[in-house]
DNA sequence: GGGCCGCTCTGCTGTGAGCGGAACGCCGCA
DNA sequence: TGCGGCGTTCCGCTCACAGCAGAGCGGCCC
């Protein structure tokens, strides 16, 4: 069960990620309105940093998010991952189809 | 809208601490369990603390929870946070009441 | 080939995560 | 009523890391 899932700061990184992406943002555009500097917007994005609470705030914030639209898009986000594994995915065997 | 919501850790602090009550433990059970101090645990329970992700998945798996499970709830928490502040809740009028 | 752009890498410093010992309040019992 | 135990919080500490500035890298265009 919590063995198989991403960590926090993966799971929040790859959605604010995706997000920006969907907006049609670069890091430096994003991180600018949230006040933080572009570097440290790609790591937490990647998953290599732990924000701050206020950072969270800042940066979805700057996406036009609430920590609402956040949770509910992290808990779509987890149930893609649990029914994916649940399909019994293989990498193994999508690396012989290709 | 999101001036006006709490921070994560206070958002995070509350849902475990008011799961931990729920199943009836005392602070220093589901520490042990989560392999983190009681001090440590209270301190993320009141806010005062940014856990990491591990920190997170180790406090929410003691408590039998995954990460979306522990979403679910903040998403929830979060909406009536949202509906209590829609309904033009006044603290003073409380108190006159009182 | 050089400049520009977007993103990532590298190294740094001050801050805070996580914890051990102590303190506090409450309760039950002799 | 004083004492011990329990549950939680306070306090101070150390070292890891959050957040960032400068540099590096790859791609694109003139």
């Amino acid at each position: 069960m919590t063995d198989l899932e991403p960590l926090w700061r993966h799971l929040l990184g790859r959605r604010l990620r995706v997000l920006r992406l969907a907006h049609g943002e670069k890091l430096a555009e994003t991180a600018a309105r949230a006040g933080v500097s572009p570097q440290y917007l790609s790591e937490v994005e990647r998953g290599l940093k732990e924000p701050s609470s206020e950072m969270i705030a800042a940066i979805s914030g700057a996406l036009g998010l609430s920590l609402l639209d956040l949770t509910l898009g992290l808990s779509d986000d987890l149930r893609s991952f649990h029914e994916l594994a649940a399909s019994d995915y293989r990498p193994s065997a999508l690396l012989m189809a290709a």
